[in-house]
DNA sequence: CCAATTAATTCAATTATTGAATAAACCAGC
DNA sequence: GCTGGTTTATTCAATAATTGAATTAATTGG
């Protein structure tokens, strides 16, 4: 299905207005032209177009420089609306958000810590989304698409999920599934690619083309943002950083090897090695069975010296493995965010260190080091949701090759 | 300078041309076009304005299908040459090639071992070249390019030269020096690249869009191809991968940290190793200091156990390494490439043991491996001209901005 | 030598961009 | 309050590229 070479340029002009006025947020059209390279008669005709579509607004008059103030132009943000969909070890998460990333309407669905069929979780999501449209009064048609985010690679051109972990399910089709149930366009993809998605929408990736998106969440992942677009590799399963192997003879990881950094860094794995210790008798929890993640932050927040030490363990992993990855890609920025975050200072202090202290100098500055300092359970939602969106509003540039 | 928005569809479509052409080898009108998208009456306008230019020319006929035979196209070999000219420890090389890779002329200079000054290597850098113009009997004019790669980072879009090891220069620029003597386009990267350009051009990744090259120099390096481009990171000095830290109490490396991919498996390393090993009495050499790459290499065919051990440690290292890149870039194609594929099977075999060995199951294959047979030094100069091509021929696709 | 078939070109129509001219909007100062 | 100067936005004819349809060219088999 290749778009006709004839609408192509328009297409493309298009899409560069719509990226800028979204970088910039605020914006006249002669702004526009110059930031273009359009003239001021197309950039006129293009965003006519973008209004009378809805996409884009007159938001407000811009400050006087002279003559005739200029009119600002904005994304709509009720121009479009999508839905988010997150799948995790804990929960179904589903939001509605605009093209602002607000967040209209969401939901969640507890999971049970069973192996749960794929006719299950299908079952799951669409009524999960259904009670989430209802919660906030909306009509199908008001949606644009769907994101689903899952924890575990996915070949993201036929949809289907490669492996996952939490279920053991085998190159499964959920995507179509879902799209069949919701007769809306529908995209999925590893939630740590969800997560990058959303960085360079609405978050510290926004305006910046080359980053690196660290995911901690009970795997660790890596999102890899390449010339604005997410990379995915030849079969789509690029980012597997996680499975990077740091010690040889660490500790078994879910992935068949021994010692990768989601094997010490995991929150999976520090909940073990916590669990270990307790068995040990180093620490003694009110009950052993019964330690979570959060339970792990409190006793950092406590001092207790032992969990200390496993987070800082884990944090110096990590660093580890991401010198590899400022030697490889040479990274504007450094993105960490996830559930893990959480931990602050004892995970992400050694990090930092390790990460210093592990990258030559001539391998260049690593001072661009973000930590997303607030992880709430929607931004998994979110972060699917801009998914969506990134897909419904790519540009075909994206689609040609090049050389 | 931005390209006027008005003129790039029929860039985009000229390139696009030239890319089918320049992979299919012979291709009719006809298949451009349906290969193209673009309309019969389009391929024949920009044929004939490439026809015009001499970059393609009609070389035969094909075969009948029922009807008048199509006149296949192909690249016009003598459509264009450039000059590629690289630099190593050892020696300048400097080649002329035309469009199908041919070497139409090559000259060295031999270097001392010591170190040179910019002005030094300038000057012997435009005097080699115009020596081997002399010799292929060419003019000024009919090159269309000059390409040089160099064995340090390298900032390519001003041509800075970050950091050179061997000589100790900081910040130089050469490129514009070079420029400036010879009057010609000049383009410089690190040779790692330049040799990632010749792989993608000629050599094992023509028509493949996503793979990486490792290249075995005196440094260990690596080429990034991601959607047919190489990718340079954000300041241009991605693909450091021969200091990724694998053993952290290795072998102090001349990037100041320890034990990484070069310190193990850098010729100037594994020299250094089989130095050490004949200092400790572990072989007898015939003269310590005259130990060469070639002459290890000639140890491994008279089967030195010592030397064998020294190139399995480091084909180990190599192979454990990879097993991140396979892991984070999920290349369709691995190419390893560099003076030491000369070792053959010493480094080779365990280089690939360990690839399998390291990398878990989840991550992809592994397969698509592939080690360069046959090394000559004039294809470092190869590489360099390669990338003069390529700079020369980009499409203007990628010098849009996406999203 | 003609019919059938495929390849390549020509040509008028369509469409997007563009520069220049025009219109609109706005403020300052008289 | 109105005029002048200035910046923003739109209109419009000209330009250039693509396209589908029609035409021409080339080729072989009967």
């Amino acid at each position: 299905m290749p778009m006709p070479v004839r609408d192509l340029m328009r297409a493309i002009n298009r899409a560069k207005i719509i990226q800028i006025i979204r970088t910039a947020g605020l914006v006249s059209r002669v702004e526009l032209a110059a930031e273009s390279g359009l003239s001021k008669a197309s950039v006129t005709g293009i965003t006519a177009e973008l209004i009378k579509e809805g996409l884009i607004i007159e938001k407000q008059s811009g400050e006087y420089e002279g003559g005739r103030r200029p009119k600002l132009l904005g994304l709509n943000p009720d121009g479009a609306y999508v839905v988010g969909v997150n799948l995790s070890i804990m929960e179904i998460n589903v939001v509605i958000m605009n093209l602002e990333a607000d967040i209209i309407a969401n939901t969640s669905q507890p999971l049970e810590n069973r192996h749960y069929s794929v006719d299950e979780i299908t079952e799951l999501m669409v009524t999960t989304v259904q009670t989430c449209m209802w919660e906030g009064n909306f009509a199908r048609d008001r949606i644009s698409g769907v994101g689903i985010g899952v924890p575990g690679p996915v070949y993201t051109n036929s949809g289907i999920i490669r492996f996952l972990p939490n279920y053991g399910w085998e190159n499964v089709n959920l995507r179509d599934r879902i799209e069949a149930r919701l007769g809306l366009p529908c995209f999925i993809d590893n939630s740590s690619n969800t997560l990058a998605a959303a960085e360079r929408w609405f978050g510290e990736g926004k305006g910046i083309d080359n980053f690196l998106v660290v995911t901690l969440l009970n795997g660790v992942g890596l999102g890899i943002v390449i010339n604005g677009h997410i990379y995915r590799g030849a079969e789509g399963i690029a980012g597997e950083f996680g499975h990077n192997i740091i010690i040889p003879d660490g500790p078994l990881c879910r992935c068949g090897k021994k010692g990768c950094v989601e094997s010490f860094a995991g929150m999976i794995s520090l909940i073990r090695d916590a669990k270990a210790a307790a068995a040990a008798g180093k620490w003694q929890p009110a009950d052993i069975e019964a330690i979570t993640f959060d339970s792990l932050v409190a006793e950092l927040k406590s001092n207790n010296k032992i969990i200390i030490d496993i987070f800082n363990q884990a944090g110096t992993i990590l660093g580890r493995g991401a010198s590899h990855l400022v030697a490889l890609f040479n990274p504007s920025r450094i993105i960490v965010t996830g559930t893990s975050v959480k931990a602050g200072r004892h995970l992400l202090e050694p990090f930092k260190a390790a990460l210093a202290n592990n990258t030559p100098e001539m391998c260049g500055s690593i001072d661009d080091l973000v930590f997303v300092k607030e992880w709430t359970d929607e931004q998994w939602a979110r972060g699917a949701g801009s998914l969506a969106l990134q897909e419904l509003y790519k540009s075909p540039v994206s689609e040609l090759t090049t050389d």
